[in-house]
DNA sequence: CAATGATCATCC
DNA sequence: GGATGATCATTG
């Protein structure tokens, strides 16, 4: 595929992104020279590295923003029947260290947040891959009710960690931010510390923005994925 | 190898 | 059906 150009300015990301609302992943992939899977079983990213090519995000696979000079995360969000993201949003890896003096507004969490182009794509269960439609893009910054929702639960989430009670959490915690494993498989090891201060290995996690949390932004929005 | 793009698979 | 824990492909 040649790959497009970023965009220069926000305006124009949003005029891309807006060319592609309305449309079927088929004619997206069709157009950058991309392949369909026959099924997401062995492609999980494949609709957000499309939109990725088809947008001109640069961030690549590194810790960066998608769109480096715009500061703008780009998600793909997939819809079910319901309204609800059928599935929660990856938003980066979680720090198991050197968490001491870290604030909420510093973590690259917060930066990440941000500002994020959300792309919502209808996920029926119905549909195959191919003819499943991109809606209205969403330009978002949090709002102040979003943020310190955000920041409550990353707050409670990061004093665990960083009292070494990282192996404590799970899936319940945070209301509408939560962390989950995020690894190669149940095997993986990353550094981290333990209760006494001390380094140990555990296994690498992420943080994910839970579907109550992805609603309220979409029903701010005139998204609509249908026609 | 680790961070990215996420969805899958299973349990309740 | 929803949520949690597990997993897959790609990239620098």
């Amino acid at each position: 595929m040649q790959k497009i150009a970023p965009p220069k300015s926000i305006e124009s990301l949003l005029h891309r992104a807006h060319a592609l609302s309305g449309r079927k992943l088929a004619e997206i992939a069709a157009e950058c020279r991309q392949p369909i899977p026959s099924s997401q079983k062995r492609a999980k990213g494949w609709i957000g590295q499309l939109l990725e090519l088809a947008l001109g995000a640069d961030g690549g696979s590194q810790a960066l923003h998608d769109f480096l000079a715009l500061g703008v995360e780009l998600k793909s969000l997939p819809i079910a029947e319901n309204g609800y993201a059928r599935e929660s949003t990856y938003v980066c890896t979680v720090p198991l260290t050197d968490l001491t003096g870290c604030s909420w507004s510093e973590s690259w969490i917060a930066r990440k947040l941000h500002r994020v182009l959300w792309i919502p794509v209808e996920a029926f269960r119905h549909q195959s891959l191919g003819e499943r439609r991109v809606g209205q893009p969403i330009l978002w910054q949090p709002n102040s009710w979003e943020t310190s929702a955000l920041q409550a639960d990353w707050e409670e989430l990061v004093e665990f960690i960083a009292l070494g009670d990282v192996e404590e959490i799970n899936g319940q915690f945070g209301q509408y931010l939560q962390i989950r494993p995020k690894a190669a498989d149940a095997k993986a090891r990353r550094l981290g510390i333990n209760v006494d201060g001390y380094n140990s290995l555990t296994l690498p996690r992420g943080f994910y923005l839970r579907p109550k949390f992805t609603k309220q932004i979409l029903d701010r929005n005139l998204y609509f994925v249908s026609e």
